[in-house]
RNA sequence: GGGCUCAUCGUUCAUCGGUUAGGACCUCGGACUGUCGAUCCGAAGAGGGGAGUUCGAUUCUCCCUGAGCCCGCCA
């Protein structure tokens, strides 16, 4: 057994009973532990899955296993043995055979676990999860996702280099970006008093490749925001599959990004996608339809504009509503009266009320021909017939109003949307499959509702539609950029757009949110200065890569495809970062820490 | 910055203001030579901190601390 490797001939998933007969040796963790008396009977576990050890009681290590903890990894050396029909597992792809223990090293032995890794239904506080993460990466769900990440970014890469991108490194350490996100910052040794900031995305340096001629940029990039999470929102950092590319029109963006990630989804889910090309809904047809920027396309209600319609019927409330600029929308569902209780709609008007709405107005047509609802009887029968015309409906229908302003409108009508669809006794969403849509034409422009100031609404890196003479001739709010999302069941998996390259567009569109030129110049300098020597017309895009694997693994969460996540508060529990760090150190940096209670600490 | 929910053995979940604070898993001890979430018997092990209400608080109230989710924020 000398020539045997000194830890492994084979992993814990690879014997079957053709190797019957074999000596082989196998390293793992105990990951069971079943003890006779007379005999044991050991998991052991790798990465790869797990083998039966079996160890009798003539042998030396006998009590040495009998007495391990479990998770103590050991090197076993013994026969590969046929089961007995009657003992084999099937529920094991080893399960046809065991390995009898001839001898037996404890490579490393473990203390008690503070989670048991065996059980996956566990539901341990997330902060003991992630203080232990290591162990916690064991389980195999969790292990299993880490993997499908692996993997994911593999096949985004190769995907990526077979359609002639090529992939290059940007720095991680640059310049705090306007606009946009809080920077995290670094403060500088050499520099006294000044700060690199982190990248919340390589956009500068990306662009500046297409200036540089490079032509068809990736990179799997991480990206850094200094602002608060939400569960499908990676604290601190995540990655993006960064694109950008040259002389490329936004249908040939789309193109790029309907192949790849068509491909990665039907590779590594069993769920159903929606073909290519996906479906290109207008910014603002999505917020009238489906009162979201990220419609989850899955459900299958839409609202529409019944403005006109109540602008000209007699209820005043929605009349005059729509005299002072407001909005009523119609949702109609069918099949619904009849099914689901008084006490159901209640519940949807309360749900309404309690997001800061009015109230939800709804008819609805029974059965046996009424027309009933908080609101019919302000309706005259004319009225009513044309509301049902208008609206499509049949009896057993339900037709849901929403009346606001029109920002309010959509943000409430999405919202119930949403509730509607989640309560329903006979579910009309589809299950078992990813929607993909584009939502395109974003306003380059809106409004601080607080300051009354034009600001940019997306990013200031996009092209206007129209360029200049839209800038010059248009009302700001009107203006649409080459600004597009991809969204995937009610989450926003990529943003991008094509670049707007031109100097005097952006000094125009700067103009108009309210910056000098001095301010285009210096505060976007590097890549002002590369549009004045010749710049290709470029776009781009960036998928989440988080984003997809949660979607892929079907999970709510997204540090549960993260190796190792900060918590929802942007600290690592297993590192204990952030930390204090020592007055040495922070003399170097010229750094004195304000205030009272944030005194320097030394650990 | 704000809102909601939560905090009990190592872990997880119970417990009407009066209980020897209970179960499951883990742990420890014992039994057991074919199990595979082994089984059986036994044992150990808990109210985050601080105020208040009360004859009496794990339970009610407030503050602090910590956690999760949401809003703001995320060009």
């Amino acid at each position: 057994m000398a020539d045997l490797h000194p830890y492994r001939t084979h992993t814990c998933n690879q014997l079957r009973k053709e190797d019957a007969g074999k000596t082989v040796r196998l390293s793992g963790w105990m990951f069971r532990l079943r003890d006779h008396g007379g005999i044991l009977f050991v998991d052991l576990r790798d990465h790869y899955g797990i083998t039966q050890i079996v160890v009798h009681p003539s042998r030396s290590f006998f009590g040495l296993v009998e007495k391990a903890h479990l998770e103590s990894v050991i090197t076993v050396t013994g026969e590969v043995k046929l089961r007995d029909p009657e003992t084999i597992n099937p529920d094991l792809p080893t399960g046809e055979i065991e390995i009898e223990a001839n001898e037996l090293v404890m490579e490393s032995a473990s203390a008690v676990t503070p989670i048991y890794i065996p059980d996956e239904k566990a539901d341990e506080s997330e902060e003991m999860r992630l203080k232990y993460r290591f162990l916690d990466l064991r389980r195999e769900k969790l292990h299993k996702n880490i993997m499908l990440r692996s993997q994911v970014i593999r096949f985004l890469r190769e995907q990526m280099w077979a359609k002639g991108f090529n992939e290059f490194q940007t720095p991680i350490l640059t310049a705090s970006s306007p606009e946009g996100a809080r920077d995290y910052l670094v403060p500088s040794r050499i520099h006294r008093g000044q700060f690199y900031a982190l990248p919340q995305a390589p956009q500068m340096f990306k662009q500046l490749l297409m200036v540089s001629g490079f032509d068809r940029y990736f990179q799997i990039a991480p990206c850094f925001r200094d602002e608060a999470a939400r569960a499908d929102r990676s604290p601190g950092e995540f990655y993006q599959l960064d694109i950008e590319m040259s002389y490329a029109t936004q249908d040939e963006i789309f193109a790029v990004v309907e192949d790849v990630v068509s491909a990665t989804f039907r590779k590594f889910s069993t769920w159903t996608c929606n073909a290519a090309p996906w479906p290109r809904i207008k910014y603002r047809d999505a917020m009238m339809v489906y009162g979201s920027d990220k419609p989850d396309l899955r459900n299958p209600l839409k609202w529409f504009d019944m403005s006109d319609f109540f602008r000209r019927a007699n209820f005043k409330a929605f009349a005059a509503c729509v005299e002072h600029g407001g909005l009523v929308k119609g949702l109609l569902v069918k099949g619904i009266v009849g099914v689901e209780t008084r006490t159901w709609f209640d519940k949807r008007e309360a749900f309404v009320k309690e997001n800061g709405g009015k109230g939800l107005g709804y008819i609805s047509w029974t059965r046996d021909g009424e027309l009933k609802g908080p609101i019919a009887k302000f309706l005259s029968p004319e009225q009513l017939e044309e509301m049902k015309s208008l609206a499509k409906m049949e009896p057993g229908d339900c037709l849901f109003f929403m009346a606001a302003d029109p920002d309010e409108c959509h943000r409430l009508s999405g919202l119930v949307r949403t509730n509607i669809a989640d309560n329903m006794t006979n579910d009309v969403r589809e299950h078992g499959c990813y929607k993909f849509c584009w939502i395109v034409d974003f306003p380059f422009f809106e409004k601080d509702p607080e300051t009354g100031k034009i600001i940019f609404s997306h990013n200031p890196f996009s092209m206007p539609q129209g360029g200049l003479k839209a800038l010059n001739e248009m009302p700001p709010l009107d203006i649409v950029a080459y600004q597009y999302d991809v969204v995937c069941n009610g989450i926003e998996l990529s943003s991008g757009a094509i670049r707007n390259h031109l100097p005097e567009v952006m000094y125009k569109a700067f103009e108009i949110a309210g910056y000098t030129k001095d301010v285009v110049e210096q505060k976007f300098g590097a890549l002002h200065s590369a549009f004045q020597f010749g710049a290709p017309p470029h776009g781009g895009i960036a998928p989440g890569v988080d984003r997809m694997v949660m979607l892929l693994a079907d999970t709510a969460n997204i540090r549960e495809v993260i190796a190792f996540p900060m918590n929802q508060k942007a600290q690592d529990l297993m590192m204990n970062a952030p930390n204090f760090v020592t007055e040495q150190q922070l003399r170097e940096l010229h750094i004195k820490i304000r205030g009272t209670d944030g005194e320097t600490r030394v650990p």
